[in-house]
RNA sequence: GGGAGCAUAGCUCAGCUGGUUUAGAGCAUCUGCCUUACAAGCAGAGGGUCCGCGGUUCGAACCCGUGUGCUCCCA
């Protein structure tokens, strides 16, 4: 006999055990063979990061399909690693040096960088994947990829050379965002707009005619128009002003010029439909340098452009006043001067959206840079034919379908570069006249230039000097699930050709657009097929109160705490309970609490089964009395393994684990464990101690996937196993095999029984409470039925249940006994207290209410004509029972109810 | 401003192609039990104008229209 079992689970000392057995045991690693893949690969969550509650949730997703598919038969390959995240890396990087070391970013050489941030990466890059260690996570670690691993760097720097030779990839300036904080250029996606408080401040800018003459003599109206701006320190780039054509308040200033205050440019008045006559003034000045609409604009009308910002956000030499002042000190300093010359006119609380850096929160500049950019339009149509064929099923379907649609149809260039170290850098070079070569290496770049230019002449040494940027961490991440089978450095290779294209991809809704959309393209573009076959989005976790789980708010549970406190079994049970596909989830504390008590369930029901193991008797005398019991669960078991494996199908994911839950608690606890358990000291049968070993084991391999390690810990306590008899690499027969399976043949008939069990005892429990009947008095029982046989076969069963000595069959109502309904049986149940006729009748009349009511309702359908000729033969008959079966009850009640 | 989604018990949600009951579950609440697996438990119970209005239909929580409120995405 092993050692005694505590009193309840205790996560801490098992789940360490566990999984370091699964690790010996290479239960998680997988090579290619003859069974089929199952694969997935985990979204990469930042190195430096930790795994928040969004992450816990993908990842307990992700580890129940993975557990579920290995033990139904697949190979499954669930690939770990995390993405190098080049800004949010980097910014750390620079604070921690700066923090730390007290050295600045300037004072490093680019190699000398690296190599910190590599040591940086390191020391910290680890705890991603303690965590998800620690929450169980059935990863293949043997193919742990980083997005910087040498292979994949290679692999993007291919992909960048070959879309360059293509044609896909061009350099140029363009208005891009801007982040003035990392300094580096930011994709679309990258920029997050907020509605803020700001104001609108008009101001008096100067008319002259042509000659430079102000064109009023005093104070008249046309001595100056005024115009609102949000953005008063951008006023030294103006470099046109522009109206409505159809505005005629401004008609006058055909021909005029205006002067920009501050620094006293004379600028066009251009006309434009554009402007909007209602908003401001109708009068706009253009900025074509800092706002992509004037930069539009200043496009059209062939405006010149001055960039008065440098890229720190400090005021350029351009800007003539308020040189090196950051943006928004200037702002204030520009407001004071306007005001003290009289040309601020007044100022307006505004509500605006602005534009703030995804990763460092600094408001982005619209600011024209020469930079790299993809070019989407053919990537963006095979993406979506690819989801419009199905070739990519998309779950929750509706909702998301719309979105990527919209975003792929109008999606622009992508901006791929970055004035950043930390990243891979950009294969492009320069000769000393600026020509450009695009190799993968700096040698290839040189056979370019040799090829082009021939020897240089003389002694002179070939200088090719290598772009500075590094690609958008994006556009390494785009190649995941290719490259982590090295599907672009080695095409062809085994693994990939086995591997790909992966099962699921299981994400979170909010990078559909940065990831998910240029893993399929990429994924088109280099493999002619989608990376996955379904993607499965899940919501966002929020916290009770509903708001967004933030470092600021301090409403993140940290994980590990978490999982210290609670087990990772109740955390992960914690965080799916209530996760519906695509909704967001309110997370509590208390669901990660009924997780654990889920737990102690479990565990108490190992103990009691335990102690039945020395009590087990061979004869043959008990068998026969449990056998219902038996019959019924083995059946509810069926019909409930069918249930989750559609549930499953459909990502149903934490209604399945509600089934699962209710079908332990519910069926198997407090219904089997009851009506099998042998009274005091009392032994049990043989054959229903080993049926009841064997539901058990069945039932912790269901939630295996969701609940791996009390799971496992359970079926190795519920018998000696096998070497290599473990749950985490079980086959279940029940489960398909990814085909579909003809579902198990049901006793339909033990259900009904069952059910009708159930409900006897419930009813006559409930008449013991209300007639304050003593839990321990014990009772005799009557009963009043149509089904005899049927009550000899429950007899055992429900006498115990209801602590009931004898039940006898009987023709006629029982005198001073309590009279219990139920369906079309009476029982009467005779106790020591004295009946209470008063509440007895209360009860049956309100039965009866209840149930005239409904006959009611099935009367007026039957009754109507129309119905008997529109419905279906089926629905009707089924009218016409419900009635009979109402009237029925009603009946039984009826006579009761005289007999009071 | 454009688009999408949601609204069912105190809370979080199920409710599939309209008909299985005048709507279900979990949590919370109330009542009774320290019954030798489990008080982190057991046995019961109560609780709903299915957001308002209109329509389609023999029949609507479900389909259509409209109003209101909330959420998300895009500009």
């Amino acid at each position: 006999m092993s050692t005694p079992l505590s009193k309840n689970f205790e996560p801490q000392s098992v789940e360490s055990i566990w999984y370091q057995h699964w690790m010996d045991k290479g239960y998680f690693n997988s090579t290619p063979d003859e069974r089929k893949p199952f694969t997935i690969v985990i979204p990469p969550p930042n190195v430096t990061g930790v795994l928040h509650m969004g992450h816990t949730l993908n990842e307990t997703v992700q580890d129940v399909l993975v557990r579920k598919a290995r033990m139904s038969g697949f190979n499954a390959c669930w690939v770990p690693g995390s993405d190098h995240a080049s800004i949010a890396t980097e910014a750390k990087v620079v604070q921690f040096l700066e923090k730390e070391k007290g050295i600045s970013k300037q004072q490093l050489s680019r190699d000398t960088f690296l190599k910190h941030a590599f040591e940086w990466k390191e020391k910290y890059g680890g705890i991603i994947y303690h965590q998800i260690k620690k929450l169980g996570c059935s990863v293949d670690w043997s193919r742990t990829t980083f997005t910087m691993d040498d292979h994949y760097y290679e692999a993007v720097i291919k992909v960048f050379v070959d879309l360059y030779n293509k044609g896909m990839i061009y350099r140029g300036a363009r208005m891009i965002n801007w982040d003035p904080q990392a300094k580096t250029a930011l994709s679309d996606e990258e920029v997050e707009y907020k509605t803020i408080q700001g104001k609108l401040y008009y101001v008096k800018y100067k008319v002259v005619d042509e000659s430079g003459q102000t064109t009023g003599e005093g104070n008249t109206d046309n001595d100056y128009i005024v115009i609102a701006t949000q953005r008063p320190e951008t006023i030294m780039g103006d470099t046109a002003i522009c109206v409505n054509p159809n505005d005629a308040r401004y008609a006058f200033l055909k021909g005029k010029k205006i002067i920009v205050p501050l620094v006293n440019r004379e600028v066009p008045v251009i006309f434009d439909e554009y402007v909007d006559p209602a908003f401001g003034t109708g009068a706009l000045k253009v900025t074509p340098a800092h706002d992509i609409n004037d930069y539009n604009l200043g496009l059209k009308h062939n405006l010149p452009i001055v960039d008065t910002l440098n890229d720190d956000g400090t005021l350029s030499t351009a800007a003539k006043v308020f040189v090196g002042i950051d943006r928004f000190e200037a702002r204030k300093k520009i407001i004071e001067k306007l005001a003290a010359e009289g040309s601020l006119i007044k100022e307006e609380v505004y509500e605006t959206r602005l534009g703030f850096s995804q990763r460092t929160n600094a408001v982005v500049e619209p600011r024209i840079s020469t930079q790299w950019f993809l070019k989407m339009k053919n990537l963006a149509g095979k993406a979506l034919e690819a989801v419009a064929s199905g070739e990519v099923k998309i779950h929750p379907e509706e909702r998301f379908i719309a979105t990527y649609k919209y975003w792929l149809e109008n999606v622009k260039d992508w901006c791929i570069s970055r004035q950043l170290w930390w990243g891979q850098r950009i294969p492009a070079w320069y000769d000393e006249k600026g020509n450009l070569f695009v190799a993968e290496t700096k040698e290839e770049a040189v056979h370019q230039w040799l090829m082009v230019n021939g020897q240089p002449g003389g002694n002179n040494s070939l200088q090719l000097t290598q772009d500075e940027d590094v690609l958008d961490t994006w556009f390494s991440s785009w190649l995941w699930p290719m490259e982590v089978f090295n599907g672009i450095t080695k095409p062809g290779n085994p693994d990939i050709n086995y591997y790909y294209p992966t099962s699921v991809l299981v994400t979170g809704q909010d990078i559909i657009f940065f990831w998910v959309a240029r893993m399929i393209m990429a994924g088109m573009e280099y493999k002619n097929v989608a990376p996955f076959k379904d993607v499965y989005f899940t919501g966002m976790v929020r916290d009770k109160q509903g708001r967004k789980m933030s470092k600021s708010l301090g409403n993140s549970p940290d994980l590990l705490e978490l999982i210290d406190r609670f087990g990772a079994d109740a955390v992960r049970f914690g965080i799916l309970i209530s996760a519906p596909a695509g909704n967001d989830l309110l997370f509590d504390d208390s669901s990660c609490d009924q997780g654990r008590s889920f737990n102690n369930k479990l565990w108490n029901a190992l103990k009691l089964v335990k102690m039945w193991e020395e009590r087990q008797d061979t004869s043959a005398s008990q068998i026969h009395t449990k056998n219902f019991a038996v019959q019924w669960f083995e059946n509810r078991l069926k019909e409930v393994k069918t249930q989750v494996e559609d549930q499953y199908q459909n990502f149903k994911l934490s209604e399945a684990l509600k089934t699962i839950y209710s079908l332990i608690w519910d069926d198997f606890c407090s219904w089997y464990l009851e009506w099998v358990k042998p009274a005091f000291e009392q032994n049990i049968s043989h054959e229903v101690y080993t049926k009841t070993i064997g539901f058990f084991s069945e039932l912790v391999a269901l939630l295996h996937p969701f609940m791996p390690f009390i799971t496992e810990e359970i079926y190795h306590q519920l018998k000696d196993r096998k070497d290599g008899d473990d749950l985490a690499v079980l086959q279940l027969e029940s489960f398909n095999k990814g085909q579909t399976q003809a579902t198990p043949s049901i006793d339909i008939d033990s259900l009904v029984l069952g059910a009708q069990l159930k409900e006897v005892i419930t009813s006559l429990r409930d008449a013991r409470n209300k007639n304050q009947i003593k839990p321990k008095e014990i009772i005799q029982l009557y009963v009043q039925t149509q089904n005899k046989t049927a009550y000899k076969t429950i007899e055992p069963l429900l006498l115990k249940q209801v602590n009931a000595a004898t039940l006898a069959i009987t023709e006629d109502a029982v005198p001073n006994t309590i009279t219990v309904v139920v369906g079309k049986d009476k029982f009467y149940i005779e106790a020591e207290k004295k009946v209470d006729t008063a509440a007895q009748r209360n009860q049956l009349e309100k039965d009866l209410e209840h149930l005239k009511g409904f006959l009611i309702s099935v009367e007026k359908k039957l009754g109507n004509e129309r119905f008997i000729q529109n419905a279906k033969a089926e629905v009707i008959a089924l009218e016409q029972k419900k009635k009979k079966d109402a009237e029925e009850k009603i009946k039984t009640i009826e006579e009761s109810l005289a007999l009071l």
